[in-house]
DNA sequence: AGCACGCCGACT
DNA sequence: GTCGGCGTGCTC
């Protein structure tokens, strides 16, 4: 008679929707196992990486056939804290548990190869980590420096003292410059004063990290901190996951990945620029890293703090409602005043540029007179101008002046960015900025043959030429995607502009996010009409917070009395409500405005939604898998007044890579009534599917929950 | 997902 | 005769 056997179950990084069972040889691996053990397995061929899930003495799968784990990986097991979360992420972004969970642990913990070598690299790395503590105290601001706004914040968030742990949502509103990070770093201190506390803050982009991480070193001199985003090396990345997971790092600093950090300390949460679409995951798991941080604060008891110039409505409404705690500062820090907003109508003569013009430039449509001139007198008070626009490459189609040819991407329904010499490559090039194919640019036009190619639009680098051309003095940058992987990255972009080495900067978006620049008098956006009018019902309040965020730019500076600088915007139509409440620094009477015609359009945040994504070798097939699936939950009596279903449509990119795509809008004012219905869904679909991919109409599909753009 | 097994067509 | 297409089933 052998003893009773150990059997765990056990998740791995596919798309199954069960664990697999294992026996656990106690002897040979050297203890019990622990639910949240890192463990290698047989499975099928191969040995792979999973984690256990479940312990327990028998097995539902017949037992004689169960193979062996077969070895633990170095690591403590995975709090049951975290592994909550992870279950409702895998429940309720409808993804499998394991294709949850695995994919958040670093590339160097899944090597078992590695294993053995573990120890002797944390040690090197935390000698390394002690040898450099130089920290500047940039950015420094102690308590006795905060303004009003930030002192009676401060005490509101402090005010229920270190009482026993509770769930708190709190919203700090305040425009750029009103101090929040000063805010939430002295909540976060006071936090910390407890030695064995981890806090965790997460912000949206890696471009912000840098000064923000500097910041918060600074702050925190004597605690250790982990920084956790995709520009991070490998190795590092391992070892800060470590630190933090084995409750060594204090500070948690990171991208959304970091949300699905194990901390077993966690005690408070920094949610910084809540309202950032980055926070949303857009490939495997399609989690929301905010609502999965406002989730895992509420389990496990701990405050959590979102802060933003431009809440998302979800957010703003639950404020509004006292369901969160609302903290505002409305004044500007340190005396810097808003920037005024004016707004050029493109479609007024007098703003435009007349044929005999002087300083015209050669394409003349590139920017209005009215800006022009504002950007030359900035230059003669030397003071630095932003001007976006959210095209990179040169021109976004290039055509033919004779017949209809536009240069189309061969595997997508886009068009291919016409790119200068120098950006992509040495020669010129045709980009699809979708699948990443690159073209040499035609000759002569595929169709015709006729050698007059024009371009049409333009992109950052055809308004670099021509505000080059306009101020020839001037000292140009340009700072997009294609500039910062040219040269040695943004971040010696950003150093260019705040050592005062340029005059005049073109750039995407991306110039705009958390960067804090002291010599700007003038920001321009030149194409903010494109982002206005779209299908997409969320269009206007990003563009509304990306301005707001732009206008967060312009005369940041210290210098109290100073004019807080200017910020130009070039549209048809002035009169929309998104440019008039930016043009009286409304925030709240944007969104205000915004939630009553999202309420009555039963849109979300008053609805709840989801996509279900289908792709295949052609549209009318995706369609087709699409419309079945409704027939059937129509056929099964699933659609009621409480769930909504569309009909399926071609997404607005209909083909990328040479897939043709299409999706299905599920839609209902009863979040538990979507919930079961996506479950349904899930189950039906993976009744006939191999994975992801259905097996008599070949389609791979997707359930994606609260999508961001539809 | 990744892979082997297996059953049909056009080919060195 | 067989190489290889991809439909089907399985992984503890």
């Amino acid at each position: 008679m052998t003893a009773k056997p150990i059997v765990v179950q056990v998740v791995i990084d596919k798309p199954l929707a069960q664990g697999f069972d294992y026996l656990w040889d106690a002897e040979k691996l050297g203890k019990l196992p622990e639910i949240g053990n890192v463990v290698e397995v047989p499975f099928a061929r191969s040995k792979i990486i999973g984690l256990v899930i479940k312990v327990s003495g028998h097995s539902e799968y017949e037992i004689e056939k169960l193979k062996s784990v077969e070895r633990l990986g170095p690591l403590p097991a995975f709090d049951p804290a975290l592994l909550r979360l992870m279950n409702f992420a895998s429940q309720y972004y409808i993804h499998a548990l394991g294709e949850t969970i695995l994919p958040v642990i670093p590339l160097m913990w899944k090597k078992p190869d590695d294993w053995e070598k573990i120890p002797e690299k944390i040690e090197s790395a935390e000698k390394k980590s002690k040898k450099k503590i130089d920290v500047v105290a940039e950015g420094l601001i102690t308590l006795d420096q905060l303004n009003v706004d930030q002192k009676n914040a401060l005490q509101e968030l402090l005010k229920d003292g270190e009482k026993e742990s509770q769930f708190r949502a709190i919203l700090l509103q305040g425009q750029t410059g009103s101090g929040k990070t000063a805010v939430f770093l002295n909540w976060l201190a006071s936090i910390l004063d407890d030695e064995s506390a981890q806090v965790l803050l997460l912000v949206p982009e890696i471009n912000l990290t840098p000064q923000l991480e500097r910041r918060v070193r600074a702050y925190f001199p004597n605690k250790k901190m982990a920084v956790l985003h995709s520009g991070v090396s490998e190795k590092k990345r391992g070892i800060a996951w470590y630190e933090a997971m084995t409750g060594k790092a204090q500070i948690i600093l990171g991208t959304r990945l970091a949300a699905l950090t194990p901390m077993p300390n966690l005690r408070a949460i920094v949610v910084d620029e809540e309202h950032d679409p980055s926070y949303k995951q857009q490939d495997g798991t399609r989690y929301s890293a905010r609502d999965l941080a406002i989730w895992r604060a509420h389990d496990q008891k701990i405050p959590i703090m979102l802060s933003s110039a431009t809440p998302s409505l979800e957010t703003w409404l639950a404020a509004q409602s006292g369901r969160y705690e609302y903290i505002r500062l409305d004044q500007r820090a340190q005396g810097a005043s808003l920037p005024s907003v004016h707004l050029i109508n493109t479609r007024d003569p007098q703003n435009q540029f007349s044929p005999g013009d002087d300083a015209a430039p050669k394409q003349k449509s590139l920017i209005t007179k009215t800006l022009a001139n504002a950007i030359s007198k900035t230059l003669a008070e030397n003071k630095q101008s932003l001007i976006l626009i959210n095209r990179r490459g040169y021109a976004p189609v290039l055509s033919c002046s004779a017949c209809n040819w536009l240069s189309k991407c061969t595997q997508c329904s886009t068009y291919t960015v016409m790119h200068k010499a120098g950006a992509l490559g040495k020669r010129s090039v045709l980009s699809c900025h979708h699948c990443g194919l690159v073209k040499p640019i035609p000759q002569f036009c595929p169709d015709c043959g006729n050698a007059d190619l024009k371009t049409l639009g333009h992109g950052t680098q055809k308004l670099e030429d021509a505000i080059e051309e306009m101020w020839p003095q001037a000292r140009v940058l340009r700072v997009d995607t294609d500039s910062s992987r040219k040269s040695k990255g943004a971040e010696a972009l950003f150093q260019e502009i705040h050592d005062g080495n340029v005059d005049i900067v073109i750039g995407t978006q991306m110039i705009a996010k958390g960067h804090d620049y002291q010599n700007i008098g003038l920001v321009a956006v030149l194409d903010a009409d494109s982002r206005l009018y779209s299908a997409d019902f969320r269009a206007a309040e990003r563009l509304f917070a990306q301005l707001v965020q732009v206008a967060g730019r312009a005369g940041r500076s210290g210098a109290s009395g100073e004019s807080g600088g200017d910020i130009y915007i070039e549209t048809q139509f002035p009169e929309s409500p998104v440019f008039q409440f930016l043009l009286r620094h409304d925030v709240d009477g944007f969104l205000a405005f915004t939630a009553s015609e999202r309420e009555e359009a039963k849109l979300p945040p008053y609805s709840y939604q989801a996509l279900i994504h289908a792709e295949g070798k052609s549209i009318d097939k995706a369609i087709q898998f699409l419309s079945e699936l409704k027939a059937h939950l129509k056929s099964r009596g699933l659609i009621t007044k409480e769930l909504k279903v569309y009909d399926p449509v071609p997404k607005p990119v209909m083909r990328v890579a040479g897939a043709e795509r299409a999706q299905l809008l599920v839609e209902s004012v009863n979040r538990k009534a979507l919930q079961e219905a996506l479950e349904m869904i899930d189950q039906e679909l993976r009744q006939d599917s191999t994975g992801r991919i259905s097996k008599t109409s070949r389609i791979r599909w997707l359930v994606e929950r609260d999508p961001i753009s539809i």
